[in-house]
Parts: C-alpha cells; sequence; structure tokens
DNA sequence: AGAAATTTGTCCGTATGTATC
DNA sequence: AGATACATACGGACAAATTTC
C-alpha cells in the first residue's frame, strides 16, 4: 500500500483527535488513554503512526507516558490559568538577508541568515508572529 | 540478531556521540551534519534510529533540521550572563504580508499587517532583529 | 527549464526488550 | 509467572523539498 499523506499526515490527524477528546473531556484529567495497541485497531494505522501521534501530544504536555502503565491525559494543569491555549511553535531555517537586514548586519544581501520563527496561538487563532534574525558564528 | 539495549538504548548513544562533535567544535556552528543515511553506514544503525538520535538534538536545540536540506548544527548561541552593552531600536510599520504570514493569519497575500522591528546592538555590532507581525485590531 | 540525484518526512510490518499489573 | 503496555530497533517503500547537473 502506498503511503499517501497530501496536505497533513496522518499522525497529525491522529493528535488533533486524542487532543480534542481530551480538551472536550472525553477522557478527563489524569485518564489513561487507550493502548497503543488499541489505538492501532481504532485508527487504522501503524504502531509507529500512532506513537508519532502521541509524541506530539507529550511534547504539549498534554498526556505524559509512563513505561508499562499507559499514557495519562493531562497530568496537571498550568500553573497560571491564564495560559488558556498559549500554544507556541517554533521553526529555524535559514533565509536569504533582504536589503534591510543585509545592511543591519553588513552582510551582502542574499546572504543566508538564521530565521527562527514563533508563532504564539491563542484560542486556536495566531496572535503574533516573531522572526528572530541572527548570522552564524558571531563572535564575542 | 536481537535487539538488546541495556542501559543506554543506541540512538542515546549516537545522540551524545553527535552532540560531542558538535560541542567539541568538530562540526562547527551552522555547518551541516552527515545525512542521515551517512549516520547509518558510519553507526550501522537503521535509519529510523539514526532520525531519533537527531530527534534529541533537535528537541536540546542543539541541531535544526531542513526538509530536504539537512540538518545543522548549533544554529544560534547560548545567551551569555554579560549582558554588557545592550542597545536597542524599536521600529514600526505596515508590510504586505508574504505567503507564510498569509496562511497564518488568514489574509490574503499582500495585505497590510502590522511590522515592529527591534535590532539589538551589542559593542556597535548588530546582535539579533526581531521582527513581531499582528493584525490590526479588527476583531476578537 | 527540466530531469536526476540527494535528503528529509511519513508510514508500514515485524521482532524483541523492559516495566508494570 | 503470565498478561499487558510501552520502548527500542530493523528494513522497506513512497512522498516531498532541495540541490545539482
Amino acid at each position: 500500500m502506498p503511503t499517501p499523506h497530501y496536505g497533513q499526515p496522518r499522525y497529525r490527524a491522529i493528535a488533533d483527535e486524542l487532543r480534542e477528546r481530551i480538551t472536550s473531556g472525553a477522557i478527563p484529567p489524569g485518564a489513561l488513554l487507550p493502548s497503543e495497541s488499541a489505538l492501532t485497531v481504532e485508527f487504522e494505522a501503524s504502531r509507529g503512526t500512532v506513537r508519532q501521534a502521541i509524541a506530539v501530544l507529550r511534547e504539549e504536555q498534554v498526556v505524559a507516558t509512563e513505561h508499562g502503565r499507559g499514557t495519562y491525559a493531562n497530568p496537571y494543569r498550568r500553573e497560571g490559568a491564564s495560559n488558556a491555549d498559549a500554544e507556541s511553535e517554533t521553526r529555524q531555517r535559514r533565509v536569504a538577508a533582504d536589503a534591510d537586514l543585509a545592511a543591519l548586519f553588513t552582510v551582502e544581501v542574499g546572504s543566508l541568515i538564521i530565521e527562527e520563527q514563533r508563532v504564539t496561538r491563542r484560542n486556536g487563532t495566531v496572535r503574533a508572529v516573531v522572526r528572530t534574525y541572527r548570522r552564524h558564528q558571531s563572535d564575542e
């Protein structure tokens, strides 16, 4: 069978579905998620894909996993209740310097510099996008 | 062949080795790591295991990976404790949204959004340029 | 411009190790 | 001890982004 993943990969779709069950309360805080093999059957995905989905949620601290036990939902609440849904994604890549950046960094236009982008969401909608530019290998 | 991982799993051992090469300077900041297939040969491990090792370093932000390009070492610097001489200039203006920003903010490409730019200098040389993008106050 | 090669991303199936119940 | 559940590891296949020719 081929491996089509047009648009969203399957492990993200599975992660979204599980996250939804947790945030909606279908899986209450502290409860065990279905086992990986159960999820394998339900989503008709391989165990590796299911584990990849759970890894996403673990990184978001939506779940916590214990070896031999299982994966728990929402093991502890964020201390600040204000942190309703402050998701933050970070991405790093190299981009060509535009005229402004080239002038600031004293490099040629088009030189590759580091861009780190953070996307801040609240209640799902993008709040702000922060792009930080640096040079490689600066010296201090 | 069995799959023994007494004590430390292999992917962690590989991660340790690669981290050592980076922190020791054998792989300088900004340089590309060997490709996954090359590491597969060198460590005599499967590609999945190599990728798991790289995932560890990526989470530690010791490396950054780009699709189709490769994995770079240490793209940004640790913030030194000495913030001796930090100046900062701020500028705000309206700019046209590029494809990425348009997608994130769910607006049309070219729509005007707010850009706030801060330039951080130390000892006269530009340290970092931070650009924060937001939408106009319209909804929410 | 376009095709091929390279490199990372996703997904599957299987087997075995280790921790917990 | 046995059953269950997560962790590690292999190998193969195809997809997607980038670079090279």
